[in-house]
RNA sequence: CGGGGUGUAGCGCAGUUUGGUUAGCGCAUCUGACUGGGGGUCAGAAGGUCGGAGGUUCAAAUCCUCUCACCCCGACCA
């Protein structure tokens, strides 16, 4: 009783299976097919409503407040304060960062009985920038971090893999406000700070996580992390170097120094073919005798600029263009031009050739990759047909003093690493469970969000975000830690910590006895679950491997008459071990640590 | 948004090709008995707008038209 009166946050939680909802299955929905997914439905966690949106069940329920609560441990001792901003929001709010249209259709939308034009919130830069706007005044208020854990909504063009991509799911989203970049108050120091309780939060709950860099998207701004879980089912690819531990997602990677030579011999003459009717790139090089990585592909790019200027995007067949990489090189935000612009500029879109770059005004940007080698099969610039044996210093030679040469592709396993000479990239398959974004002045500029500094001038404030997938977490943890029978949660966010089965629970005292320990695990700050339903101990214990606490009690009048209890961790294998009554309390918390 | 697939009891499925008793099976559920350490046995019971609408027919789960929902692959995606 003593610890648990002191502090009064934990009162004792002895929950009866028999009065709680656990709607464990036998079999699997037939559609499921990521394990998280099949376990969390298999095992009374989650249960589907509609495409990407789902009912947490009291198991799911109270590992997602568990997470929630180590959360808010954590970044309320990195100094962010809670707070709760409201799902429904006018359109109009987005229309200073245009996000109404970057974001599109993910954006739920909805009229209200006046008409207007409402939004169901997907994030909530907007939210928090235009409260600022009201209540940030003073350079003396900085730096202010604010989060919350809220349900968001995105119309995810494919909901997937249960939990792990909803339309409807919940999400911490924190923001911080700065005058500066450095120093104690700045930008750089609260990021690093929440890259801080990122790892702690991840690391309390147990899961096997990497931080990569990572590319900022439609959220925009300057640096950007992703707190990835490791995980082969994850639909992001990372790319990690063995020897110096960069680590970076696929669109964000970088690629060690690639020598290119201009000066390649050529093989044969230009020839002209006739390919009609061949969708892909792979058909194209069949047809004509080699293959992808034989082959130049040229993409037809605008700058995104009040007079917006063409540019050619060049990479080696087998690889993909990637936009912030041609970005950089070009020094303007890039999008893949329209298509009938394009055609009306004399771009035979899907036929177009590095030759484009002598015969109209534009800039070529090329990798490196598609450089070296001799002879290359690529467009011809005319409806349904394209070239062999071109060479670059033959067939184009103002490429080499136009033409910027630099790394425009997205990085593959093999590539080289950006930080030590000599060693390969290795990709690896992650799940996204948080990201972190310098802002800068993005959302404060657009929506008007600025002070008076020191010196009596306006200064713009700088801003971060920082978001983690709440029901995601979970969702991944699982994906990560489970085995045949079922899932494997980490104590920490386990539903419970103590699974307390009773066989023969009509027998004389079997369950006074299940709940006196129950009780006693409880107030020394134990969650404890009592399997008290009159079920056949196969079922029970097939159940208890399904949702998987991480400790589990079996009482029965036999143990009962020898003073003891059997004690199970969900990890061990085989049978369970004896523990005398007197010690099983000490046992759990030991267990638990 | 493109491609593929599936909708029959709470879950998993058969039946649809070739229209024809009262739409079946396993698990789960309820009642009773026997049981009791890794998804029991026996006996009984309950549970269905066959996704929806329209059509063809003497007759539709089955054939036709439209439609809705869900899943998978891809595109997309803090």
């Amino acid at each position: 009783m003593s610890t648990a009166t002191l502090n009064n946050q934990s009162k004792a939680v002895v929950h009866r299976w028999s009065q709680t909802l656990i709607p464990t299955t036998r079999e699997a929905p037939s559609d499921a097919v990521m394990p998280s997914h099949i376990f969390m439905t298999r095992a009374g966690y989650i249960r589907p409503v509609g495409s990407g949106i789902y009912n947490y069940l009291p198991l799911a329920w109270r590992s997602l407040q568990k997470i929630s609560a180590i959360i808010r441990e954590e970044l309320d001792a990195a100094g962010a304060s809670e707070m709760l901003m409201p799902a429904l929001m006018p359109m109009e709010l987005y229309k200073d960062t245009k996000r109404d249209q970057n974001y599109g259709d993910l954006l739920f939308q909805l009229n209200d009985r006046h008409g207007r034009a409402t939004a169901l919130g997907p994030t909530h830069e907007e939210v928090i920038t235009d409260l600022m706007c009201g209540c940030l005044t003073s350079y003396k208020q900085f730096p202010l971090n604010l989060y919350q854990i809220q349900t968001k909504f995105r119309d995810e063009a494919r909901p997937r893999a249960g939990l792990l991509r909803c339309r409807e799911f919940i999400m911490k989203d924190a923001y911080s406000f700065h005058l500066q970049l450095d120093g104690d108050a700045g930008l750089n120091h609260t990021y690093d700070k929440m890259y801080q309780a990122y790892t702690n939060i991840f690391t309390r709950c147990g899961l096997d996580f990497s931080p990569v860099e990572a590319e900022a998207g439609p959220i925009g701004g300057s640096a950007s992390h992703e707190f990835m879980v490791n995980c082969e089912n994850g639909e992001d690819t990372i790319l990690v170097c063995p020897e110096s531990g960069y680590a970076a997602n696929v669109e964000k990677a970088e690629i060690g120094n690639r020598p290119h030579n201009w000066d390649q011999a050529a093989t044969s003459e230009v020839t002209k073919h006739h390919t009609p009717g061949m969708p892909g790139i792979a058909l194209v090089a069949e047809h004509l005798g080699t293959n992808a990585a034989g082959m130049l592909k040229t993409l037809v790019m605008r700058t995104v600029e009040d007079e917006p200027k063409w540019i050619l995007a060049v990479v080696r067949g087998d690889h993909d263009v990637n936009e912030s990489k041609v970005r950089d090189a070009v020094g303007a935000s890039v999008e893949m031009a329209d298509e009938k612009e394009s055609i009306a500029a004399g771009f035979v879109i899907g036929y177009v050739s590095p030759k484009m770059l002598d015969k109209t005004e534009v800039t070529m940007v090329i990798d490196p990759d598609a450089i070296n080698h001799g002879s290359w099969a690529t467009g011809a610039d005319e409806k349904d047909h394209h070239i062999t044996g071109f060479n670059w210093s033959r067939d184009l030679p103002s490429a080499k003093d136009k033409a910027i040469v630099a790394d425009i592709r997205n990085a593959e396993a093999g590539d080289p690493s950006p930080r030590a000479d000599g060693v390969s990239l290795e990709a690896k398959r992650g799940i996204e469970v948080g990201h972190i974004f310098k802002l800068g002045t993005k959302y404060s500029e657009a929506m008007g969000l600025s002070v008076l500094n020191k010196d009596q001038k306006k200064t713009p404030v700088i801003m971060g975000c920082y978001g983690i997938g709440v029901s995601r977490t979970l969702a991944s943890c699982i994906e990560s830690s489970h085995d045949d029978n079922g899932i494997i949660m980490p104590a920490a966010i386990a539903p419970y910590h103590v699974h307390i089965v009773t066989i023969k629970p009509n027998d004389e005292g079997v369950l006074d006895h299940a709940f006196t320990l129950a009780q006693e695990l409880a107030e020394s700050g134990l969650d404890v679950l009592v399997d008290d339903r009159n079920e056949r101990p196969g079922p029970k214990f097939k159940d208890a491997d399904l949702i998987g606490i991480p400790l589990r009690i079996i009482i029965s009048s036999k143990a009962i008459e020898a003073g003891e209890v059997e004690f199970k961790r969900r990890t061990d294998q085989g049978k369970a071990g004896m523990v005398s009554r007197s010690e099983i309390l000490q046992t759990c918390l030991d267990a638990i640590g």
